[in-house]
DNA sequence: CGAGCAATTGAGACAAGTCAAAGCTGGTGG
DNA sequence: CCACCAGCTTTGACTTGTCTCAATTGCTCG
C-alpha cells in the first residue's frame, strides 16, 4: 500500500477578484494570449472576451479547483504553473500535470470537477462562468474548434502517461519526463540542455506514480552513470540526450 | 522489466471497403448512430453524412489504426469492440480502452495516430478522411460540439485510468475494472449484478498495468473473499457490490 | 546560528513480476 | 464420437523492483 501521509491538505484559496470591466482592452495585452484557446478570438472583439472573465490570483498552496466541487466555471491560466492531481481518500495522490501560462482548466462535461487544481506559485487566471463561456463559443467557432484541438492534445498526452505510468520502469519513467521537461516551455527553440524543474520530488513522484526516494535514487543513478548532472536539486543538465532518449523509449 | 513476449505481431488489415454511395440512406438506420456524434447531424441530412464516409469491416486480430501510421483518417465503429494500445520497442503493452459500437477513434491533432487499434471480434467501422470529416464539421458546428463533449469525457476517463496506473494496487484495480465493466454498456438501466468480459486476460492485464498470472491470482482471491463468482473465465457475477465499490475507491 | 523543510542515503519488507507446470476448453479431423 | 492439439487460464515457487521506515545531510530563512 502507497499512503502518501505527505500530502498538504489542500487548502481552498479566498480569490482576489477583480472585475475587468473597466478595462475592456485587457485581453488585448494577455501574456497568455499566444498560448491559449482565446486567440481564437479575433483582435476586433477583445472587449467581448474581456467582458466575459473575470481574473483572480491563487496564493501559493491553495486550490482555486476542487475534486467533487460545482463545475460552474472555467480558468485560464495567466501567470504562474498550477498543479492537477485527485486524491484517493487514504490520502495518495495522483498528479495529472502542471498547467502553466495558457492553459485552460475544468472543461467537464460533468457538473462536478473532476480533479484538483493547486497553485505551486502565484497562480494568475481568467475565470469565464459556464453560460458565458458557452455563449462565447457559440459566437466564436473558431474558439471551440481550438478548444477541441486542445483537448485532444491533452488526451494524447494522457495517453502517453498511461503507457509510462503502466508499463515503465522508474528509470524510464524519469528519462521520459526529464525529455518532456527539457522540451517545456522550449518554445520554438530546441530542446534545451540545461534547464530548472519547478516541482519538488514529491510532485515529480506523484506525478510519475513513484515515491521520492524512487525519485531521489533514480536521479542519484542517471547522474552516476553520466546522462545528466543535478547541479542544485532544482537544476538537471542533460549531458546525454540521445541515451536518456532510448532509455525513455524502453530500450536497453 | 515487464517484457511482454506473448504480443502478437500485429497484423495490418486488408479492409473490405464498401462505397456507400448506392445507399445514401445508410447512416438513418446505423447501429451506432444514438451513440455516437454522429447523432449530432439532422436527420435531413443523412445522405451528407452517408456520401462523406465509406465503411470496412477489420477481422479479429487485425490492425485497422497502426501508431506511426499517418493519420488521414477518422473511424466510427458501428459493430464489434476494438482494443486501442501503444507498444515499447520490446513488446510491453498498454491498452489505453476498449471501443465498442459508436467510439469515435483517430481525432490527432498530429499528423500520425499515437496508438494502434485492432479488432477483438468482427468490427464494422465508417471511415472518414480527414478534408471530408473537417467540411461536415465546418458544416454541423452541433458535431463539433458533440466532438468536444466526447473528447473532453475520454479525457476524464484517461485521468482516472492515470490514477488507478499510478497510485492503486492490483486489488483496487480489478475492482475498479469490475465495477466500470459491469455499468458498461448498461444504457440506462442499472448497474448489472451478472455480465460477460468479452477480453482475455492478457487484455485486462495490459489495461491495468498489470501481468496474466497477477490478474488471475486476484480475481481468485476476490472470489474466495466472497466479493464476486467467476461463473466461466468470461464471466462474473458481484455479489457484494458495496465491498468491490469501497475496494475501488481505496477504502480499506 | 538553529529551526524547519526538502532531499538523500541505507537497510529491510513486500507486492507484483518471472519462470514453469498443470488444468481447461473449444475446435478439428480421424 | 472421441482423441488430440493449441491457446487460454490457473496455480506454485522463487526473484526482484519499488516501497517503507529511519537516519542523515543540505538548504533557506528568520
Amino acid at each position: 500500500m502507497t499512503t502518501n501521509a505527505r500530502l498538504a491538505t489542500p487548502v481552498m484559496a479566498a480569490p482576489v477578484m477583480v472585475p475587468d470591466h473597466r478595462h475592456l482592452g485587457a485581453c488585448a495585452h494577455c501574456d497568455a494570449r499566444p498560448h491559449s484557446v482565446c486567440n481564437a478570438v479575433p483582435a476586433v472583439d477583445m472587449a467581448r472576451l474581456a467582458a466575459a472573465s473575470t481574473t483572480g490570483i491563487a496564493q501559493p498552496g491553495t486550490c482555486f479547483v476542487e475534486e467533487g466541487a460545482k463545475a460552474d466555471a472555467f480558468f485560464n491560466i495567466t501567470a504562474g504553473t498550477a498543479r492537477l492531481f485527485k486524491l484517493l481518500p487514504d490520502g495518495r495522490r495522483q498528479i495529472m500535470g502542471f498547467a502553466g501560462v495558457g492553459h485552460f482548466i475544468g472543461l467537464a462535461v460533468s457538473s462536478t470537477f473532476t480533479f484538483s487544481a493547486e497553485a505551486i506559485d502565484h497562480v494568475h487566471y481568467c475565470r469565464f462562468s459556464r453560460p458565458r463561456l458557452r455563449a462565447l463559443l457559440d459566437d466564436f467557432p473558431a474558439m471551440e474548434q481550438k478548444l477541441l484541438e486542445v483537448t485532444s492534445s491533452e488526451l494524447v498526452a494522457a495517453q502517453e502517461q498511461m503507457l509510462l505510468l503502466g508499463r515503465k520502469t522508474a528509470r524510464e519513467r524519469l528519462a521520459s519526463f526529464l525529455i518532456a521537461e527539457s522540451r517545456h516551455n522550449a518554445g520554438c527553440h530546441l530542446p534545451r540542455r540545461q534547464f530548472a524543474l519547478p516541482m519538488t520530488r514529491g510532485d515529480i513522484a506523484d506525478y510519475l506514480g513513484l515515491t521520492i526516494e524512487t525519485v531521489s535514487r533514480t536521479l542519484t543513478r542517471l547522474r552516476h552513470e553520466g546522462l545528466i548532472e543535478i547541479p542544485s536539486a532544482g537544476d538537471v543538465v542533460i549531458l546525454d540526450r540521445d541515451g536518456l532518449e532510448r532509455l525513455a523509449e524502453g530500450l536497453t
